[in-house]
DNA sequence: CAGAATCCCATTTGATACTG
DNA sequence: CAGTATCAAATGGGATTCTG
């Protein structure tokens, strides 16, 4: 185990940039913060927002980005299980980043032709 | 062959989010970019300021750009060759995204332990 | 409900050598 | 100088099944 996803980084005035990436990338991290903006989520209420990630995935996706300490993990001992996920202050310190991404996203929608319209779905 | 890439897109509100990150994940993609901010830059230029990126990924990850339209690619009929790399307007429209992608990786530098602080090398 | 485990395919990345 | 070509390795990601 361990954080070998972070080793790509050279000595580099943009390497910053890349930095900031390799946290983010990953299948549905973005998404998955962008919801979180808005507050706290048990496991299947992002699942629902995500129409086709996989448990697998989306488990990987959020271990990940507790690893980095973006996000926090809350499981409550009941059944059945119920695990809040929510943003740390530092999670939600990425949320210029995560605007200036869905800004331009959304302003190059033509470069994305199977991505519906803004709000098409289930506002958040 | 074809446009792969951002297939990962489905519907959600924070999709646009996923949109622009396809375009600028790829290991080196970020750091180009950001970059290319400063001016046009050759081949080997670019090599230079990416200490261990090999010929064949900056190839590959500069011609993914181009396709999407994020950079121009200029090449001169000479010996030897000379190309030319630089943001089209679309891809200078990213400004906005590196910056924050850059301030928070700065903001954040003790989650890279082997990112060398900001200006440590050539400056751009 | 929120996962863990396993298997397997696709894509990404790297190493190396060669070229107009 | 700015690439190509080829091979191999690493990683990412999906499908499915099982469980406390």
């Amino acid at each position: 185990m361990g954080r070998t996803r972070h080793d790509r980084l050279d000595c580099s005035p943009g390497c910053a940039v890349e930095a900031t990436l390799t946290l983010i990338d990953g299948k549905w991290k973005g998404v998955v913060l962008f919801h979180l903006l808005d507050g706290t989520l048990r496991f299947n209420e992002i699942r629902r927002k995500l129409p086709s990630v996989t448990q697998r995935m989306l488990t990987h996706q959020l271990r990940e980005m507790e690893a980095d300490g973006l996000i926090s993990r809350t499981v409550f001992p009941q059944v059945p299980p119920r695990v809040d996920y929510a943003l740390t202050d530092r999670g939600r310190s990425l949320q210029p980043v995560l605007m200036a991404l869905k800004q331009w996203g959304d302003a190059n929608a033509d470069l994305f032709p199977q991505m519906k319209p803004s709000g098409t779905c289930d506002a958040a």
